[in-house]
DNA sequence: GCCAACGTTGGC
DNA sequence: GCCAACGTTGGC
């Protein structure tokens, strides 16, 4: 099993929306860089929810439940993917960037090193060290 | 509101 | 194919 981060605006679609809704299609995604990580996704792998923008942290931990199938608004299919995910668990105690900066076990995340990037992989010690700091 | 870091576009 | 200009993202 492998484990991702994905990153969204709340004011564009925050993890109380993926809550109500159950699940989402995760798709829109307009960069190589995040389409390959997309791509390497399975089912059943567990995805931290993080919430750029004004509070920066990590909310919750989804799960994919669709591999990467054709982004329905790739009308020129481009080769752009989408998945599917659905809310696991919500966090109590959010992980905020400033605490992940401060934590030393943390501070090879993708998150820290490459900003803008939308869908990165988390190490797996990384995932179970972020799930004990907020479980 | 500013700026750094990228990604994209278009002229050459 | 290079590079300047521009646009976007996201932290501060």
């Amino acid at each position: 099993m492998n484990y991702w981060l994905v990153k969204s605006e709340p004011s564009e679609y925050s993890w109380e929306d993926l809550l109500k809704n159950g699940e989402e299609i995760w798709d829109g995604i307009r960069n190589f860089q995040a389409r390959n990580y997309l791509r390497e996704m399975k089912t059943g792998d567990l995805v931290l929810f993080y919430h750029s923008g004004k509070t920066k942290e990590i909310i919750g931990i989804a799960e994919v439940t669709e591999e990467a199938f054709p982004d329905q608004a790739d009308s020129e299919q481009k080769g752009w993917v989408s998945i599917r995910i659905k809310p696991k668990i919500s966090i109590k105690n959010p992980l905020t960037l400033e605490k992940i900066k401060n934590d030393g076990q943390l501070s090879n995340l993708l998150l820290l090193k490459q900003s803008r990037l939308s869908v990165m992989p988390v190490e797996k010690p990384q995932f179970d060290h972020i799930v004990k700091l907020t479980s």
